[in-house]
DNA sequence: GCGCTTCTGTGATAAATGTTACTGTAGATT
DNA sequence: AATCTACAGTAACATTTATCACAGAAGCGC
């Protein structure tokens, strides 16, 4: 069953949300998608209604790392930023659960903020909330161990599916956390030591 | 010889240029002041005229992680952006060079955006730039190491200031990376040897 | 079942970074 | 000049993280 855009942005006015359904166009991409490249110029702001994405920063030698989940009622930040001068993306965008969203024109980005209270309230949110998210992500690589980064990471995909499973491989996560296989195998045999976790293929029970 | 408001925000229309003058206040700050604390309340937004301020990030246990360098014809993102929601602030900012600010009641923040073009592209823009630092932050303590990390470090310092000199102890710098005196000494002792610097007490003299 | 691939576990070792301890030196204070 | 203090250099060692090597287990296709 599908949510209706108010359910969905309820903050926003209903002239706001018929403007966005004229002039957006919906668009579904499957899991695996990437949705954004680093160094792709931006023609679009992006508004998910359904699914969840993952942010990354690219490094110059291929790595990945993750910087924070997208999900239904948000919006790319950098997508909005880029867009008044059409600038080049900073960062890449990887669906990993099947995805709907609306693709706003980015001359609309600009009117609206004008014209709709109610835009432009939430393209201001948009950016705290995610400066709020990058400066977390600086925190951990900054003042923490890989351990303490590795349990901040499961508990923020359990966060973000809703359940306590992670069905990922150790060497996904590890390329997240721009670390190595041997190094997660090893801090979540300990974890796993300390009651905290249960080890599965493909799989990490995540017990408290 | 004072600049003009008018010569360090060259992009303002003249007509927000009198409203600055007439709704901030004007103030100076000495090296060393604390402009703003983790934690503390934002109830202004706050605009360089003359001087540097550093952006810190503070950890629990007391670090303080230089995010970047806020320079005349500049804002505090953070400042606009808690703004609205009179939110606390996440960063610690420090004066390093006698500041003059203008102060601008965060209820002017609002107002503004609609009401002056020039104010909401310089906005816009101050979140894109800022971002975009940030996230070069983040590339650098994700993908480098730490003799990378202390080039940058340098490199950044010496742009701000405009000069090949830089005047800091080796601990000073040690605290802005989140590393120990002992791991600076030895990476500039190395650069010294590749013949990057010259090493003098309190000095580093950059040499290409 | 057999062969293949992917995932996981783990030891050995290397490299980077952090910590402790101690020394010497430059500059300031008296 | 004698003393004091902050700063810098460096050796020795501990810890964390990365890399290499290999082996076993789980799932998949045939």
């Amino acid at each position: 069953m599908q949510h209706s855009l108010k359910d969905i942005f309820p903050n926003f006015s209903s002239e706001l949300l018929s403007t966005i359904e004229e002039n957006g166009s919906a668009q579904d991409f499957e899991a695996g998608t990437i949705l954004m490249r680093t160094g792709q110029y931006i023609k679009n702001t992006v508004l998910i209604t359904k699914g969840k994405i993952k942010i990354y920063r690219e490094g110059e030698d291929g790595g990945e790392f993750l910087m924070y989940y997208l999900q239904p009622g948000q919006a790319c930040a950098i997508s909005m930023i880029c867009t008044t001068k059409s600038e080049k993306s900073q960062i890449m965008a990887k669906v990993v659960e099947d995805v709907s969203v609306m693709m706003i024109p980015l001359q609309m980005m600009d009117k609206w903020m004008m014209e709709h209270r109610s835009w432009y309230e939430f393209v201001i949110e948009t950016y705290r909330s995610r400066f709020e998210e990058v400066l977390e992500v600086v925190d951990n690589i900054a003042f923490r161990s890989m351990d303490e980064r590795l349990e901040f990471y499961l508990k923020r995909h359990s966060d973000a599916c809703g359940c306590s499973e992670v069905n990922l491989s150790h060497q996904e996560i590890a390329t997240e956390l721009n670390t190595s296989r041997e190094v997660v195998s090893r801090l979540l045999k300990k974890m796993e030591q300390r009651g905290l976790v249960k080890l599965n293929r493909n799989q990490i029970e995540l017990l408290r």
